[in-house]
DNA sequence: GCATCATATGACTAATAAATCACATGACCA
DNA sequence: TGGTCATGTGATTTATTAGTCATATGATGC
């Protein structure tokens, strides 16, 4: 194939990557309650701060999050246009699957 | 933390996990074009029938698709109702962000 | 310019996930 | 009931990803 379509199946990868994972998973559902810096992050969760900026980067990186500078802190936010209802809508879908999920694990 | 979130949080990984995948990618997005059964998908991407089940029976735990026997076939769906109106909001949203990520990869 | 606080980055190791291989099951028909 | 076609499963190997450690950058105030 093409390397464009290459790049695209990466991009996707990338983008469903960045949420199957636990500590990112955390962050990113921190983040929808409202903006925060790294540190307030760090505190919440008490994950390292190098981790935690390491998975911010990758958030951010796929249109996940949006960052802006105030002083010395960065503040990280969610994008309200796309994520926020995307995230709303897996919600919908986990209500309804999540137990069937959980249960076909533990068969195994 | 609970078990009951400890589940919850395992869920949502499989469900991502789910996507962040280039075989599995290709296999739902042959999927989202219309019902296909395992061999059918065995050819049109080329796949090993092992690997390609493995995958189907991933999807399917994740509620992403059905799976209906006709005779000594299974075909295998996309989930109409959650499904496929979010794969329809992750292009709206690749669409935008789709370059960006493709950049900063490259970046690196 | 230097100290310090907040955060980012790169390289490496450790953990996790995916593909493959060998085999099992299950439907169908002679 | 035995053969064969379609698919599923478990175990192992291989590949990918994440976390950590050491260090770099960047803003602020003295």
């Amino acid at each position: 194939m093409t390397n464009k379509s290459h790049d695209h199946e990466k991009a996707y990868r990338l983008f469903f990557g960045s949420l199957a994972n636990k500590n990112r998973l955390e962050i990113i559902n921190i983040l929808r309650k409202g903006k925060k810096c790294v540190s307030e992050i760090c505190q919440e969760t008490g994950f390292e701060q190098t981790m935690v900026s390491h998975n911010l980067k990758r958030l951010e990186t796929c249109g996940m999050v949006f960052v802006e500078q105030e002083g010395k802190h960065r503040y990280y936010s969610v994008n309200q246009e796309t994520i926020k209802p995307l995230l709303e809508m897996i919600d919908g879908h986990m209500k309804k699957y999540c137990c069937k999920i959980v249960g076909e694990c533990k068969k195994r």
